[in-house]
DNA sequence: TTTTGTCTACGAACTAATTCGTAGATGAAA
DNA sequence: TTTCATCTACGAATTAGTTCGTAGACAAAA
């Protein structure tokens, strides 16, 4: 079983190529220039060595299908958003998970519904934690 | 009036050196070097380096104290708060501000009265929604 | 079969970030 | 006054990140 590299850091542009990955599944190097050209001008060759970078580094897997090759995510989301939130609040938070909630919750406006999210996970903590 | 500068985008190494003049106010290279050095070995002239650097870039300002120069945070934490959860939050939360809360409270246990704290804030907001 | 298009490999340019060494000024200590 | 410590300025080495051009393989089209 394949396991995914443990204390990898993806630069930013590795992280655009990651969301592309994980939103769509495994791509070729075609259709993830593709997509990155929705958004910003990137050449062919550009996305090519990003992806074979990656490859080097271990944050992507290649499945070789006839001339073109395949790749897949070999990060969890999950993980990484764990990494980049732990780094965040390390780094401008003093490492208080609350205070950055408080501050994600009091920036952006939230609607009932995913207030309502919230107090759910808040209400299960909460029993976890009398 | 002095203004922050808009769209900086602090590296590692930069956010490490605006903490400790968050935390400590107004800091000459020596002791910013000397608080850098409770962490990790970096060299006098390194952090000098840094601070010059950012006082180009506008990140902190100077004052000349005599010979010895004395260093100021330029950017309010806050706002680098914001633009770092922000990015954190496009870049792997799909732009859901709600995903990385239930994210970080999922993650870091939080305490009763954190967890009240947030309750309260909630409360808040749902006054300013309904 | 020749041409055209698409694919990977790879080298290389360029910029940004990190780190430190050396030099010169200057104030304190001997 | 000579020496020593400490300060800034600056150049430069090193590494990492980003970007693309060119070349060669190979299949599809003409």
């Amino acid at each position: 079983m394949k396991h995914e590299p443990d204390y990898i850091k993806p630069t930013d542009a590795e992280l655009e190529i990651l969301s592309i990955l994980w939103e769509k599944g495994p791509c070729t190097v075609r259709s993830v220039n593709d997509k990155l050209n929705e958004t910003r001008a990137v050449g062919y060759t550009t996305t090519l060595k990003f992806l074979q970078i990656m490859t080097d580094k271990g944050i992507v897997t290649r499945q070789e299908n006839g001339r073109t090759h395949v790749y897949t995510a070999s990060l969890r989301k999950e993980k990484v958003q764990n990494q980049l939130l732990e780094k965040v609040m390390d780094s401008v938070f003093g490492g208080s998970a609350q205070q950055l909630v408080l501050k994600a919750l009091g920036n952006y406006r939230a609607s009932q519904s995913e207030l309502d999210e919230i107090k759910a996970l808040i209400r299960k903590l909460e029993g976890g934690n009398l």
